[in-house]
DNA sequence: CGACAAAAAATTGTTAACAATCTTGATTGA
DNA sequence: TCAATCAAGATTGTTAACAATTTTTTGTCG
């Protein structure tokens, strides 16, 4: 899907084309990763390559070896998984919530049609595009909430889903994520973060 | 101390030295930053100050908008502090814990000498040396039990530093790091995670 | 004097060329 | 055959020049 010929994209985009691939496992562990390459599939020079993988470097999805340039970071632990699987659940918990309490209907739309993609990504059982619109989803009301949080609940949720379980039931991913819609349009604060923990836990 | 022309420093130099400055509070927060002016004070050109700069951005030390840059980054709120400061908590008792179990003489050793410069920099009541060995300390037991855990509480703290605040008594840091070392030294886990607890919130 | 417009300067964004380093494979000698 | 050495290629690191954009200054008109 992003392997066509884009023509000049920008920094950030690079940044989320890269992720994507990244999120949905396109690139194994440990597998370095050319920027002249990349530079070719995107149309440009080196220069905004390297700032788009220096940058997935600091969120912890890369990993940087001088005069050896990037590669794909080995998986967390057990135990690194569920400390940040706990950080991640605080930060969405006080996001969702701060989200709730200013939400109006715009917003009541935009998650409507988040899920609905979540939604048809997982009858398609498109593992790739399932793991993109199950971070979108959360990644909105986070960043509705804080975009100083944004960015640091990115890399946590980013490493966490990049070990994607090949095993997850499309249909429990669904139900999860609908109970969650469902409790926030209905203000029903408890009830939204008990599912919530449900699903990040 | 950074002032004075370094010939050639690497990206990640270059990146610790303008961390450095945040966190000691010699750039105002919004204040703008200019890729020549940093170039010329390193002593290179702006390709590499770029890529410190997008680290630093990721890190969330820093704000980038299109064609305008980077500014120092506005600081957290009070309910965003209290949010990051907990994940940092449980990223750090976690750190610490497994620390304490492959600990040999060398990391003590090198335990008390962190120690050591933190107390120095709070006798000479020298508030950004003070910042940065506080720092210095809690960072060597992340980072020695997990490279990748490191990434995500760099990013933490040095927001929550950067608002060190100007009003606390250096006695008392002196005292809750002497506190918490002591403990593990002793291989008293309970006691190192309470005094560490006390110490972060 | 103030508001608007145009020019100039400063700054960031991108690129291509070159330097430094690492990797690979062939060659040589024991 | 095996190991060490060296050369060739590939890859990353750095730089300077140029393009695009923004900011500041200047000039003009009402």
């Amino acid at each position: 899907m992003s392997q066509t010929r884009n023509p000049t994209l920008s920094r950030n985009e690079i940044c989320e084309a890269i992720r994507s691939d990244l999120i949905s496992g396109k690139l194994g562990f440990d597998q370095p990763i050319r920027e002249q390459r990349l530079a070719e599939r995107f149309g440009t020079s080196r220069g905004p390559v390297r700032d788009a993988l220096l940058r997935l470097t600091q969120e912890g999805a890369l990993v940087y070896e001088p005069n050896k340039g990037v590669r794909v970071t080995s998986p967390l632990s057990e135990e690194e998984r569920s400390v940040v699987a706990g950080m991640r659940l605080a930060l969405e918990k006080h996001c969702l919530s701060k989200f709730m309490e200013t939400m109006d209907e715009g917003h009541e739309r935009e998650l409507l049609l988040l899920l609905e993609r979540l939604e048809s990504a997982c009858e398609r059982a498109s593992l790739p595009k399932v793991a993109e619109c199950d971070l979108a989803l959360h990644r909105y009301w986070v960043a509705q909430a804080s975009s100083h949080l944004e960015s640091m609940w990115l890399g946590l949720s980013v490493r966490m889903i990049m070990k994607y379980s090949r095993l997850t039931r499309y249909e429990d991913i669904t139900a999860e994520h609908r109970r969650i819609v469902e409790a926030v349009l209905d203000h029903d604060r408890e009830k939204a973060l008990y599912y919530l923990e449900e699903n990040v836990v």
